[in-house]
DNA sequence: CGCTTTTGACCCGCGC
DNA sequence: GCGCGGGTCAAAAGCG
């Protein structure tokens, strides 16, 4: 890590070159008696004090060597300061790059998986493509539909590579999924997410839908399945549970509502909204409260950006956007490799938070969850204000101090916790036996807290979650878009 | 007038 | 086949 070490170094700096006292007083206070083998340095530096002491003792007869005595120890002062200043902005500057740094490798390794898990499918495929040359007959109708040229295909582009995915889906149950997750009806997701899109596709859509819901012009059908598979994974949801008293949390990005209904089990209506950002933005988001707690607005994020994006949303959208990718390819084997691999982006979990985040690889959609509404003990109940009219509905980046906390992987409580928590409820989608959940710290000081705190964190992070996998499709544009928000948020 | 919201109708998948 | 439920459409109404 570049930064860790540029931190590193610059904690190294010697703020008290030019302060011969201080830095002695400094010395005595580490080194002590203790380290023996600088005693002779230690004595050449006791000996630069006697002199200034005497020079002290000595310029104590005139009052204008004291006054300018006083001036050379204030000055000394002053640049001492002002070395600190610098080292705070350095500082600073390093946790900018630290989340930068962290951002672009969230994103490299979700790319990583992918390729990984893409070059292990080709392998299968090339060598199950010996016995289905023997076999013709035997293979799906689906695939003979499109002749043999896929196994010789290369993965140049990413249609081709999700529709290798998607192929070999079922395949990759096997190879990558742990034993918490090796149970997961994948090829069910699958046809599930295929059968939707069929459904989707006899739906009249705007012009300039995005290729997985546009009428078929070019009717290849390995255009198709591409479409689909890529359709399904972006189809990939995120759920963030929030407290406001507000119909909608504004998250920076324009929305236009399409549709209301009463969905089963809760009275109140949900809200469909579409983006209006870009002329056939695909992303949606359905708004709705919680039944139980009426106080919690629960945002469902759904699809791709096809626009470069507000700075308010791109604070984390990479990070979240590589969970749900990871959660889609199912390459990490376990919450523990998630959390290892700073796929759960770190600066959003406050320190102390209980943002709880919940991935969902169950039906009908994989479902990242975040949970913000938890405050067990940052401060009592009856301080703690449920609909607080500090949550932002204005939004304006990140602040950088929430960012580069370390999270720690406290998933083995999640049972107690979840339980103790009565929050069995918690994800708006179906938890299913391979419901992976990432609790950050059992030492539950709610990301709620948080918002009431800091008002910019809750509205960036649903901002940044209203992005999700917009870069997959738009890494020419939102890559600039990105690195310029990382430094944007301390100027 | 143009854009957004409302709301009943419609489509489709799914379970029985 | 039928009903239910989720999601979407699109005409009408509302709004600035």
């Amino acid at each position: 890590m570049e930064p860790l070490d540029h931190k590193r170094v610059v904690n190294e700096m010697d703020f008290f070159a030019g302060d011969l006292s201080l830095r002695q007083h400094v010395k005595d206070d580490d080194d002590g008696d203790h380290h023996h083998h600088h005693h002779h340095v230690l004595q050449q530096d006791q000996a630069d004090d006697v002199n200034t002491g005497l020079n002290l003792l000595t310029s104590n007869t005139t009052t204008e060597k004291s006054s300018q005595n006083l001036k050379e120890k204030q000055r000394v002062i002053n640049q001492v300061a002002d070395v600190r200043a610098e080292l705070e902005r350095i500082n600073a500057e390093n946790q900018r790059l630290k989340l930068a740094l962290n951002q672009v490798n969230n994103n490299y390794y979700a790319l990583q998986m992918h390729l990984v898990s893409l070059m292990q499918r080709h392998r299968n495929r090339v060598a199950e493509s010996s016995e289905a040359n023997k076999t013709e007959m035997d293979r799906p109708m689906e695939d003979k539909t499109h002749g043999g040229g896929i196994v010789a295909r290369q993965f140049m582009d990413l249609g081709e590579a999700a529709k290798v995915e998607k192929d070999e889906i079922p395949e990759s149950l096997s190879e990558d999924r742990s034993p918490e997750l090796s149970g997961s009806p994948r090829n069910t997701i699958v046809e599930s997410m295929e059968r939707r899109e069929k459904n989707s596709t006899s739906v009249p859509h705007p012009p300039g839908w995005l290729p997985n819901k546009a009428p078929k012009l070019n009717t290849s059908m390995d255009n198709e399945q591409a479409q689909q598979t890529m359709a399904m994974i972006r189809k990939a949801r995120v759920s963030v549970r929030a407290r406001s008293e507000a119909s909608m949390i504004s998250d920076g990005c324009q929305w236009r509502k399409y549709g209301q209904k009463i969905a089963k089990g809760n009275p109140c209506p949900r809200a469909y909204y579409r983006c209006t950002m870009a002329t056939g933005c695909p992303v949606r988001k359905q708004v709705q409260r919680c039944a139980e707690d009426r106080t919690i607005l629960i945002t469902t994020y759904e699809g791709n950006h096809s626009h470069p994006l507000p700075q308010a949303a791109m604070a984390m959208a990479s990070t979240t956007s590589a969970a749900a990718s990871t959660l889609l390819s199912g390459s990490m084997p376990s919450a523990d490799g998630i959390m290892n691999s700073s796929i759960v982006p770190k600066g959003m979990i406050l320190p102390g938070s209980t943002s709880l985040v919940t991935l969902s690889a169950s039906a009908p959609f994989p479902t990242v969850t975040l949970d913000l509404t938890h405050n067990p003990n940052q401060r009592p109940l009856n301080q703690f204000h449920p609909i607080s009219p500090h949550l932002p509905h204005n939004i304006t980046s990140l602040p950088p101090h929430l960012l580069g906390q370390p999270i720690y992987n406290q998933s083995k409580l999640l049972g107690t916790f979840l339980s103790s928590q009565g929050n069995n409820e918690l994800v708006p989608v179906h938890l299913g036996q391979n419901h992976v959940q990432v609790h950050p710290m059992a030492n539950t000081a709610a990301t709620a807290a948080a918002i009431t705190a800091d008002p910019n964190f809750t509205a960036a992070l649903v901002a940044a979650i209203a992005s999700i996998v917009g870069h997959r499709d738009n890494n020419g544009k939102n890559n600039s878009t990105t690195s310029r928000t990382t430094g944007d948020n301390s100027t």
